[in-house]
DNA sequence: ACGCCGTCTGAAAGCGTTTTCAGGCCGTGC
DNA sequence: GCACGGCCTGAAAACGCTTTCAGACGGCGT
């Protein structure tokens, strides 16, 4: 009766489920404290002296106090939680980069509220705007492309905004971005370098995947560097992002011109759909016909031949995304736009002429 | 001057970060009607006035308004949000499921916060309550084994649970389970019916993976069912999780007996590197050697031999896990344990004698 | 004409925190 | 002995929403 509650008029409340959560309000009282105290212990625990401290929080260990985190969202005006959109979480490569944020993210103390927009720009905006519903500090937005809404909304709610696989000509905003165009170019390199000169294109699907795109363009710059041209006929785009599409691709390009000696592909999944076909045929890899990869699947190392590659660092960028969008949290402006480094991966599959 | 409000003092109000916000007093105010009846309008449009209810919508339209999902929660004691613990994300096999939770539970209007427990039982228990802060409604936990504290906190608060990649013997709880021990015991007799008498074993490390202690476990029995017996002497466990170590591993077991004719693995990691080591002592797969994987990851059809495996219905496990959870936030009772279907996949890495 | 009921609406009471504000207490310097 | 300042504490307001409660209104049956 000292305790006008609402809920819990229930003779065995404790037991039920629901029932048993006990407020910060309830600490104060045990403890023979004010609320405002508590609230003190758990936040600014040098502003409480030393005996009514050791109280609160004794209390607060022994029924095991958990914080309703909405009512210090409401107050406070800060979630704790940020927004992380990618176009899919099955890609490996993606994957890593996703486990980064994680880590880096819970490291400072915050959630991460994830989803999938599956490259549909509508989509990933509807997605913010829940996200922003649920009070997000800040966003983590996948690929250079997204609603121009989506920024005003998040600009006029002042929720920062971190990009990631974005190389986009942005001033004011932040993002971190694979080189794609260059590593392919670092590709091409490695094969002329290696002696080749009748070089096979292999991409993915380029019309929703802007990475994809940039990469091919990488390529076909540098094979007009090297060659003052770079034939249509040399350049193959598979219909699907998987290996058989790819197999099929590398069957036209073949089915055109057997002397290829190299082939570059803009992802390794694409590589290995390029081995079964070349296999099918009789061809070695890479005795016959070199091929190297983008993207460094670590599962590429296991296959046979072991794929030489062009290493993307995911891992790295989306600890990167993670760690500007942090700062920003902490008040930093937005810092620009910054590059990830990639090396090229020597296994076999490339062999010298 | 008749919005005495704490906030925006400052003139050009507005245009600054965090301040263009407008709640639902404020769309009540610009309606001419009463928060509640906005509030209404949201939650309950059919009691409310056709006439009103249109007023209302324009506003919210027009100032696109944004819920304040934080007031909300703290009064509904819903948060429409719920969190997921994984191992980790990097590994392909989960990140289906992963997905396929994340598609199910915003279908249904949730929310998903991920962390990794890194197969850390404490850490997983501290995610949790970090989750409870948050207010989830329900939870998603990753293999057979938690903490039990961690039970006693999710009950007392009323939370749902449901259990993947669990098929530990509970019975008032709700899991959905892969049937390991079965799967690689399907693995054994598809070797066995192929012909097959000299079997070894390669598993991963058994110690903080259960499900792969299980399929290992499934493999012993299935040789003692088979031969009488399953020698030590046949089985290799891998140091880690990887090819390189299972390439090891395999050197170990022809080291001592080069006269096996098929391995089974209890991960098609672990296949791909078996392959490797037998292609370096200038063994053919499957002629020399066959080679059964478990798990199907989607890269081993792209190797070469294509992997024959036992197919692990990932995907949809996370999509009933999702599904038993959004059951139980709906007032069902927890529904038991649940085991998926799995089936051979046939390619060409396993031949008959 | 009266009362009753059903439909719609607004006032107000919270939800569990954080933070401001003012005051109490104590020690210090005069 | 008194004023002053520093340290600690509690009362109370506020955050933005939902929901209960009661009242207003109009239509209906008697």
């Amino acid at each position: 009766m000292t305790k006008p509650r609402t809920r819990a008029p229930e003779p065995d409340a404790g037991s039920r489920p629901g029932i048993n959560d006990i407020s910060l309000v309830d600490v104060a009282r045990m403890a023979g404290v004010s609320p405002a105290t508590v609230s003190r212990v758990l936040n600014h625990p040098k502003l409480v002296r030393e005996s009514k401290r050791q109280a609160v929080e004794d209390v607060l260990a022994r029924v095991s106090y958990i914080r309703n985190n909405a009512a210090r969202a409401l107050i406070s005006r800060k979630s704790l939680t940020v927004g992380l959109i990618v176009p899919t979480l099955a890609n490996p490569l993606f994957a890593s980069g996703i486990e980064a944020i994680e880590q880096t993210l819970q490291a400072a103390g915050y959630g991460l509220l994830v989803a999938c927009s599956y490259r549909d720009l509508d989509r990933e905006f509807e997605q913010t705007k829940v996200m922003l519903e649920r009070g997000v500090d800040g966003m983590i937005l996948t690929g250079p492309v997204h609603k121009e809404e989506l920024f005003q909304l998040t600009h006029s709610r002042g929720v920062a905004v971190s990009l990631q696989d974005c190389n986009a000509d942005i001033l004011d905003r932040s993002a971190v971005a694979m080189r794609d165009a260059d590593a392919m170019a670092l590709a091409i390199d490695t094969l002329v370098q290696r002696g080749h000169r009748d070089i096979a294109i292999l991409t993915g699907p380029t019309g929703n995947t802007p990475p994809v795109a940039d990469r091919l363009r990488g390529a076909r710059e540098r094979m007009t560097h090297h060659f003052g041209q770079c034939a249509d006929d040399d350049v193959e785009e598979t219909a699907d992002y998987d290996a058989e599409s790819a197999r099929l691709a590398v069957k036209r390009l073949f089915g055109r011109k057997p002397s290829y000696t190299a082939i570059a592909c803009t992802g390794d999944i694409l590589a290995l759909g390029a081995v079964m076909e070349l296999r099918r045929r009789n061809l070695s890899v890479p005795d016959d016909v070199s091929i190297i990869g983008c993207g460094d699947q670590v599962m590429t190392q296991y296959v046979d031949p072991p794929l030489t590659t062009v290493h993307l660092p995911f891992r790295q960028m989306g600890e990167r995304a993670a760690r500007r969008l942090l700062d920003q949290l902490a008040g930093a402006p937005p810092s620009g736009l910054e590059y990830m480094d990639f090396h090229l991966i020597e296994r076999v599959s490339v062999r010298t002429l």
